[in-house]
Formats: structure tokens, C-alpha cells, sequence
DNA sequence: TCCATTCATAACATAATTGTTATATAACAA
DNA sequence: TTGTTATATAACAATTATGTTATGAATGGA
């Protein structure tokens, strides 16, 4: 189960999307993903644990290791908020097309 | 031109979701908007500007009112971010299909 | 003009976030 | 066993976020 709040917030540092752009590429290890940025390790292990806490990505255990790889369904989950949003306002514009497209052209004007 | 830090970090906040889906349904006010929510006027206004600065909202002058609406296209450019990761997880998936079955099915065993 | 309404902003308190260093734990390798 | 590697966690500092109350500015109506 995803939750909006943590999802939303893990993806809105960009130490984080960075760290799941590399794992969309696949598997890797904590250390794998420290290396490229100017981070301490126990920085980085916090990260992992916001993305893991938000349903975000899943972890083995292999020795000494925790490879790290995305949850699946955790992208398509925001996606469906982000879907329902969208044709909530889809649905809106369909009804107020002229209106809205009259408000675009006046911006900022006063028409009181 | 937003930027994904703001967007993803607005997006995170229950009350601002609650009032982008509001405003899916049609411009509203200010006061509108802070009606349903036990929180002060400025506090809802400090939503809208966070809104506003990460480029999910617009704002027009109506007299004493500033009604906000959705901006179009902001919500198009989170998902480009999102489509891109979904993507390269997907070509991912397709290159090690088997590799990752497998290791669903051995979640959390040691296999050193 | 005078008052009410709508909204923004400043000042402030509190809590959460994010990084650091230091240290603990567990597995591996000699 | 002893040292090394991989990772987590605790304690701490600095910054940011989020709410509050108090107040200011602009508009509109009597």
C-alpha cells in the first residue's frame, strides 16, 4: 500500500528521483548508489529509507548487502492520482471551454 | 516552467491535493477554497502561494477576490518525469524478465 | 466618508528534514 | 580470531515547513 504523502514527498528530492533513475536501470546496492553523489553513506541509507517507507522500492538481503531495486506498482499507483486529477480537469474543460479559453486571453486584466 | 522538486514537495501536503482536486472542479476564491478545511485563512493562502510557486495553480485579479484555477499543463509535465522512470523500468524488465521473476519469488533469501 | 470583506504578509513557535560524525552489527576473508 | 567491508543507527546542528495571531492594503457598498 502506497500512501500520497510519503510518495509525493520521497520523489520531491532530487537525490531521490536520481536514486531511482539508477535503479530503473536495475539492482543495486547501497553503496553502488552512494558513489555518485558527494554524500555521506549514512546520508544516503536515510534516502533509501524515505523511498523504502514510501512503497517506493523493495530490498533483498544478499550477505552483507541490501540491493535495492523499484517497487513495480508504486509508479503506477501516483499515476492513478495523477489520472483522476487530470480528467477531473479534463471533464471541467470540456464544460468551460470557451470560458477558460476567454480567461486565458485576460489574464491578469480586471473584469469586475 | 516547472520544476519537479517544487511540484513533487507541493504535491506532498494533503491539503493542497484536497485543493487542487477543488479546483479540478472549476475556479474558486480564496475564502472558497479555505471553507471546508479547519485552518486559518493564511494558512490556506500559504498553500496557494506553494501552489502558485510551483507552477500548479494560476491566479487572476477579480476585485478584492483572486480566484485560482488549475494550471493545464503543469500536471502534463509531472508525468513526463514519471513516464520517462516508468519506461526505463519497463526496458529493464524486459531485458531481465527472468532474472527478476526469479527473484520475486526468493524475496529475502540469502542466495551468496 | 466609513465600515466590512477579501486577501497578503510579518513575527513567531514548533516540528520535520537533511546532512554530519561516531559507532554498532553482521558477514566475509585471512 | 582478527581485520575488513557493507550497512544501520544515534546524537547533533542547521534549515525548511507549517501552523498560529496580529495587522495592513485594496476594493466595494452604505
Amino acid at each position: 500500500m502506497l500512501d500520497l504523502d510519503s510518495a509525493f514527498s520521497a520523489l520531491a528530492d532530487p537525490t531521490r528521483r536520481a536514486i531511482l533513475a539508477r535503479l530503473a536501470l536495475g539492482e543495486a546496492t547501497v553503496m553502488e548508489l552512494a558513489e555518485p553523489f558527494e554524500m555521506t553513506q549514512p546520508a544516503v541509507s536515510r534516502h533509501l529509507k524515505v523511498l523504502e517507507g514510501a512503497g517506493l522500492i523493495l530490498r533483498r538481503v544478499e550477505g552483507t548487502k541490501r540491493p535495492c531495486r523499484l517497487a513495480p506498482q508504486a509508479i503506477t499507483e501516483i499515476d492513478r492520482w495523477l489520472d483522476w486529477l487530470r480528467e477531473a480537469m479534463a471533464r471541467n474543460y470540456d464544460r468551460l471551454d470557451g470560458v477558460l479559453a476567454e480567461m486565458e486571453n485576460e489574464e491578469g486584466k480586471d473584469r469586475s
